[in-house]
DNA sequence: CGTATGACGAGCC
DNA sequence: AGGCTCGCCATAC
C-alpha cells in the first residue's frame, strides 16, 4: 500500500499538538499504533533540528520530563521553548499532564 | 550493501 | 523491590 513512512506519520501527530500543550512518546506511539515509544524518539531525533515544522519540543517522556538527548543542551532548549508557550515546569522540571497534557491526559 | 546508533515504554525475572 | 531485555524504523558512514 502507499501509506507514508511511519516516521512521517509520527511527525503528523506531533504537528497536531496545539501550543501550550505537551504529549508523551508513548501517547503518540499509541495514536500511531504499531510502533513503540522508541520509534517516536528516533523520529524526532532524525529531525536534526528545526528543519521540519514538527514541534518536537512539545514531546516529552512518560515521566513528564524531557530526555537528556543531544549534548544535554537540546533538553534545555526544549524547556525554554515550552515556557515560552506557557507551559510551567515543576521544581523537578516536570510538567503537569493534568494541565498541559495533550487531549486532556 | 551492512552495521551501528538514536530523545522510550512495558514486561519479565 | 529492583534491574535488565526486548521491540521497532530510519538515517549515516
Amino acid at each position: 500500500m502507499s501509506e507514508p513512512p511511519l516516521f512521517e506519520r509520527i511527525y503528523a501527530i506531533v504537528r497536531q499538538i496545539p501550543p501550550g500543550k505537551v504529549a508523551t512518546y508513548g501517547q503518540i506511539a499509541r495514536i500511531v499504533g504499531g510502533c513503540s515509544g522508541q520509534m517516536v524518539g528516533f523520529a524526532l531525533a532524525s529531525l536534526r533540528g528545526t528543519q521540519t515544522n514538527v514541534p518536537w519540543q512539545r514531546v516529552i517522556n512518560r515521566m513528564g520530563k524531557v530526555s537528556p538527548h543531544g549534548a544535554g543542551f537540546g533538553s534545555a532548549i526544549q524547556e525554554d521553548l515550552l515556557r515560552e508557550e506557557g507551559v510551567e515546569f515543576d521544581i523537578e522540571g516536570r510538567v503537569d499532564f493534568e494541565k498541559y497534557g495533550w487531549m486532556g491526559m
